[in-house]
DNA sequence: CATCTTCCATAGTGATCAATATGAAACAAT
DNA sequence: ATTGTTTCATATTGATCACTATGGAAGATG
């Protein structure tokens, strides 16, 4: 095995004088609290402890730091995808999934809410790219739910008449209600009373 | 009766050459697509058709408008209040609470989602003030809800087990997911769908 | 040492932000 | 017509926006 290296280091010039991985988790929290557009450069620059012109050289610009940060917050160890491809049935990745995301959005050392579902609900036209590229990851989750769901079906673990994409929809809004919750200030303990009210919904068995 | 005058005229001075409600009306449209902070007064002056000298002496600040175009988002003839009240139980009320939501946040004449859901979600640390006061706005609809709820557990519509609180938060996050939902474009078939599949959750009886 | 490459710090770019100063225009009252 | 009151259109305020031009500093390479 090769020397792990912390950072593969430039072969020449002057090297960089922050870490970008933790400048990288500033921004990302500071994003997490006030979305994309309600952040701005100066807010970022003072609490990276960087200068505008090596973030920019680091990450490019405004739009290519957030979708950094997003990556960033979807990249631990557990993501949905972990959970819904791991869960032994959909019912218990669902639970999963809602349970996971009120205790990550009431977080004590992290903002209220989700980035993902919060960080850019309302924009201006100039960030609609932004936004959907949001949406896009926020309907990539659901389209593996709404598999796993249609897979449980075919494995007997769902009635045949279960509405796959209702229900991949009907986890995927809870998880966005949850955020906004949390944002409100709801306690993590309602958010999980919340989560298990919304797991009543879930279709019981095999039967009709 | 004394004569209904469509408008109290001025006693004296230059009269109005703009509709205030009808500015209002666009001002609310622009806000609930873009939200509170995204909105730029120039983005509102085109669209109210009026200079901001006029906006500022008939709304006060942005601030003023934005709250005054969410009041009229939430006062039309049907409301939250009016469905919880005058529905005949707890579950009819919030399954028109849902089911409404869904076809509220997929008018075709009007911005996907909902503007008390959507318009100050995340926004930097100046509007927090905004911020708060829709949530209070959605804490008053939640707490009617809870009430509505409670009440029903005494008439013996619901079981005395159930948790009042965290019913009437999953509506409310239910509906915050719709709006999100909305925004990302799904439809409104697909939205009602999602909302009856949320009215599984609903406790059955008056049975433990 | 000199040279090359890369990054840093300072300062500032034009654009846009919310909000206004100014004075003329439009009405009622006299 | 004159006065008083309110609103109008025009132009602009200082502040902040995302972003960058410039030149020196910090390292590796020779």
């Amino acid at each position: 095995m090769e020397d792990a290296l912390p950072k593969l280091p430039r072969k020449t010039g002057r090297p960089l004088s922050f870490d970008r991985d933790a400048a990288l988790e500033q921004a990302m929290l500071l994003f997490w609290r006030h979305g994309y557009e309600s952040t701005s450069l100066s807010d970022l620059t003072a609490a990276m402890g960087v200068t505008p012109p090596s973030i920019y050289a680091a990450f490019g610009d405004k739009r290519r730091l957030f979708l950094a940060a997003v990556h960033r917050y979807l990249s631990g160890p557990v993501t949905a995808e972990t959970i819904i491809e791991g869960a032994g049935t959909a019912r218990e990745a669902a639970r999963q999934l809602l349970e996971g995301s009120a205790i990550a959005f009431t977080g004590t050392q992290t903002p209220p809410g989700c980035l993902l579902a919060s960080g850019a609900i309302s924009c201006s036209a100039e960030a609609a790219d932004v936004q959907a590229e949001l949406a896009a990851l926020r309907g990539g989750i659901e389209a593996r739910l709404a598999k796993r769901i249609a897979r449980g079906k075919t494995e007997g673990e769902l009635p045949g008449g279960t509405d796959a994409e209702a229900l991949a929809g009907f986890v995927m809004a809870m998880i966005q209600g949850l955020s906004t919750l949390a944002r409100d200030g709801a306690s993590r303990e309602k958010l999980l009373r919340v989560a298990a009210n919304a797991m009543l919904a879930w279709p019981s068995g095999p039967s009709a």
